[in-house]
DNA sequence: CAAGTGTCTGCAATCGATTGCAGTATGACC
DNA sequence: GGTCATACTGCAATCGATTGCAGACACTTG
C-alpha cells in the first residue's frame, strides 16, 4: 500500500527543494535563491555555502517540469525534419544537438515527412510540448506553418531550406553560388551543353539551385535551353533516375548533368548506366551536398560540399539568440548564407566531343 | 507594461482549463474529467458535449508541463546514440519516432559520443528532463550506465547493441546469424581462407559477429586461424582501412574479408585498392548493415541487411510496454533478435585460386 | 535615543492541470 | 411522504519550483 501523503522529510525519494530546505533549516525560497548564481548575491554567503553543500550531499536536482511550469521555459528546442533517415539531415541534427547541449538545452526531434498536413500536425505537437524554439528543416518557399509559428511569437529558425519571406532567420548554403561553382568547373572542362536535374520548385534549394544554374550558364556564355532542365518530383534516388532518364531521352546532345542534390545525382548515375553510357566518358554527372560516402560510389561523385554540421550549430545558436532577443524585445532575424566549396572527383571529366 | 496578474477570463492568451471552465460555466475539475475519455463517463453526457464543443471552439490544448507535474508522466522518451551522423542510426531513430508519435509520445535525442563519461552525462540530462523511458543505442557489453538506470526504475530498452546482462530488454539483430550467412555465402563461392575485420570487442555487435564468424568457420570445416582476425579500433572507415591494411599485410593468403560492419568494409575496399588489388578479383569483401547507398559503391557491396527501421519501431513499442508494465508491476524484459538477410552484390566473387 | 538604511529571510501566491472526498440533486421504491 | 441509492459536480489539496512583497534584525547616523 503506497502512502497517501508523501512526507517531504522522507529520504529515499528524489530530494525536493522543500526537503533540502528542511535539511538546511531555511525556507524553500531561500534555497531557491541560494542555488541560482544570479540571485545568490542576496543571500548571506554562509547560508549559500550551507545550502550548496547540502544540495551536493543529497544530490539535489531541481525538477525541470516544475520549473518550466513556473518560468514558462522548457529548455527544449524542437526540430522538424522531412526525413530523419536522409543522410543530409543527420549531420545537421548532430550539429544542433551539440550546440544545444552546450547551452543546457535538449532537443526534441520530430519527423514530419513531406506531407504538409503531417508536418503541421507534428509541429503542433512540438509546440504543445512547450518547446522554447523551433528549427525547421522542412520549409517550403511559401510555408504557412512558418507564418503561424511566427504569429504565435515562437522563435523559429529555418535550416538548409529558406522561405521566400526574408524576415525569417534562416541558415542556408549559398545554393546559387554552389551551382555557379559546378557550372564553372564543367565549363572549364569544355562542356557547352549541360543539363540540369532540378529539385522540387516548391523547395528553396530546388528553386535557387535551378536559377543559380541558369544564371551561371549565361555568365559563361552558354546557351540556356529550358528543355535541358528536368525537375525531379522529390529528392530521392528513384526520382532522380526517372528524371535523368527523361532528360537523356529528350536531349541526347548534353555532355553533362548537374544535379540539384547528391541523391538525384546517384539516380542519374543509374540512368546513365541503364542507357549503356559511361560516366564520365559519355556524360559527366555532378551532385550537391557531399553526402557521406559519395566518394566511394562508382565513379566517385563530383559535388558541392556544404558544412551541414556547422549549419546545424549555427541554427541552434540562432534560435537561442532569438529566445534571448525575445526577452530583450530586440528581434534580429537574419539569413546566413554559408559558402559551399566544390569537391572534384571522378564523375566529371572532359566532354566526349573533346575526347574524339 | 505587462499586467501583474493575468486574468483567467482574458481571451487572447492560450486558453487554460480554468478559462474553458469559466466559459462553459462549470468547474475546472469537471472540464478535466469531461475531456478525458476514461473519466468522461462520470460526467453528464450533455455537459461532456458542451465542454468538448467549447474546447474545440477555443482551441484548448492541455498544458503538458502542468499535466506532467501532476501525473509524473512527461510523455517524453529519451534516445541516446553514439553518433547521430552515423547512417545506421538514422533509420533506427526514424522508426522510433514513428512508433512514438502514434502513441502520442515525443522523442528527445541526445548524442552521447563514444566516450562513456559523456554518455553518462547526457543520460543524466535526459533523465533530468523527466523522460518516461530511455532507449540506448550506445550500450557496451558491460555498461554501468544501463545498470544505474535500471536501479532507478527507469524503463530502459537497448537497441542494436545488447548488454551481457540478459535481464535487460534489447532489440537487436541476430549478429552471429548474420555472419553465418556471410560465411556460408563465401564458402559456397569456394573461399577457404577468410579474414575477419572485427569491431570493438567491448560492443556486443563486435563481439558477437566475431564469435559468430568463428563458429561459422568451424561449421563449414574451415580453419579458424586467429591471426586472420583483426579488430578495428572503432566503427569508422578510417579504422577499417587501417585494420584491413594490417590484415592484408599479415595474411596475404586470404581470399576474402568479412567485415563486421559496412563502414569497416568500405575502409577495407580502400585498403584493397591501395595495395593494388582488385575486389572481388583478388579479394572479396563483405559488410554488415546494408547502409543506404552501399549498392552504389565500387564494387557494390555484398552485405547483411538489417531492418533498422523496424528495430527502432520495436524498441519504441518495447519501452512503452515497459512503462505500462511498471504501472501494472509486471516487468517483462526480453531480448528480441531480428533475423537479418544476406544481400549479394558484386564485392564477393569466386576466390582467385579458382580463377586461375 | 530615535530614526533611517541596508541586508537578509520568510510568507504566500502562482504556474495549469489532476483527483480523493464530500456535497447536492434526482429519481426510485416502499 | 420519507428513505436511500445513484449520478453528477464542486472543493481544495497537490505536484515542485519561482518570486513580489513585507517583516525582522543589525547597524549607522543625526
Amino acid at each position: 500500500m503506497a502512502r497517501r501523503k508523501p512526507d517531504p522529510t522522507d529520504p529515499g525519494t528524489r530530494p525536493t527543494l522543500k526537503r533540502l530546505a528542511l535539511a538546511v533549516g531555511v525556507h524553500a525560497s531561500t534555497v531557491s535563491r541560494a542555488l541560482d548564481p544570479q540571485r545568490s548575491t542576496v543571500v548571506a554567503p554562509a547560508v549559500v555555502a550551507r545550502v550548496r553543500a547540502a544540495a551536493e550531499r543529497m544530490g539535489y536536482r531541481p525538477d525541470p517540469v516544475a520549473r518550466s511550469l513556473r518560468t514558462r521555459r522548457s529548455h527544449l528546442i524542437g526540430v522538424l525534419v522531412p526525413d530523419i533517415a536522409n543522410p543530409v539531415f543527420s549531420p545537421i541534427i548532430g550539429g544542433i544537438a551539440e550546440a544545444l547541449a552546450q547551452a543546457d538545452y535538449a532537443l526534441v526531434v520530430a519527423d514530419g515527412g513531406t506531407d504538409g498536413n503531417r508536418q503541421s500536425d507534428m509541429a503542433e505537437r512540438l509546440i504543445a510540448q512547450r518547446i522554447d524554439g523551433l528549427i525547421l528543416a522542412t520549409a517550403s518557399r511559401r510555408d504557412d506553418l512558418v507564418e503561424r509559428c511566427r504569429a504565435r511569437g515562437l522563435p523559429v529558425v529555418l535550416v538548409n531550406r529558406a522561405s521566400d519571406d526574408a524576415r525569417l532567420a534562416a541558415i542556408v548554403s549559398d545554393d546559387a553560388g554552389g551551382m555557379a561553382l559546378v557550372v564553372a568547373h564543367l565549363a572549364a572542362l569544355g562542356h557547352r551543353r549541360i543539363g540540369h536535374l532540378a529539385g522540387p520548385a516548391a523547395i528553396s534549394t530546388g528553386y535557387l539551385r535551378r536559377s543559380g544554374f541558369e544564371a551561371a550558364l549565361s555568365a559563361h556564355g552558354l546557351e540556356n535551353d529550358p528543355r535541358r532542365i528536368e525537375a525531379a518530383s522529390a529528392y530521392t534516388r528513384a526520382a532522380g533516375a526517372a528524371a535523368a532518364e527523361a532528360l537523356l531521352a529528350r536531349c541526347p546532345e548534353i555532355t553533362a548533368i548537374a544535379a540539384a542534390n547528391d541523391l538525384l545525382a546517384l539516380g542519374a548515375l543509374e540512368a546513365v548506366r541503364a542507357r549503356g553510357l559511361l560516366c564520365p566518358g559519355d556524360i559527366s554527372v555532378t551532385g550537391h551536398n557531399d553526402m557521406p560516402h559519395v566518394d566511394l560510389v562508382d565513379p566517385p561523385l563530383t559535388t558541392v560540399r556544404i558544412e551541414h554540421r556547422e549549419m546545424g550549430q549555427r541554427a541552434a545558436r540562432a534560435v537561442l539568440a532569438a529566445i534571448d532577443a525575445k526577452d530583450a524585445a530586440a528581434p534580429a532575424a537574419q539569413t546566413v548564407k554559408l559558402a559551399p566549396t566544390l569537391v572534384v572527383r571522378a564523375s566529371s571529366g572532359a566532354p566526349r566531343d573533346l575526347n574524339a
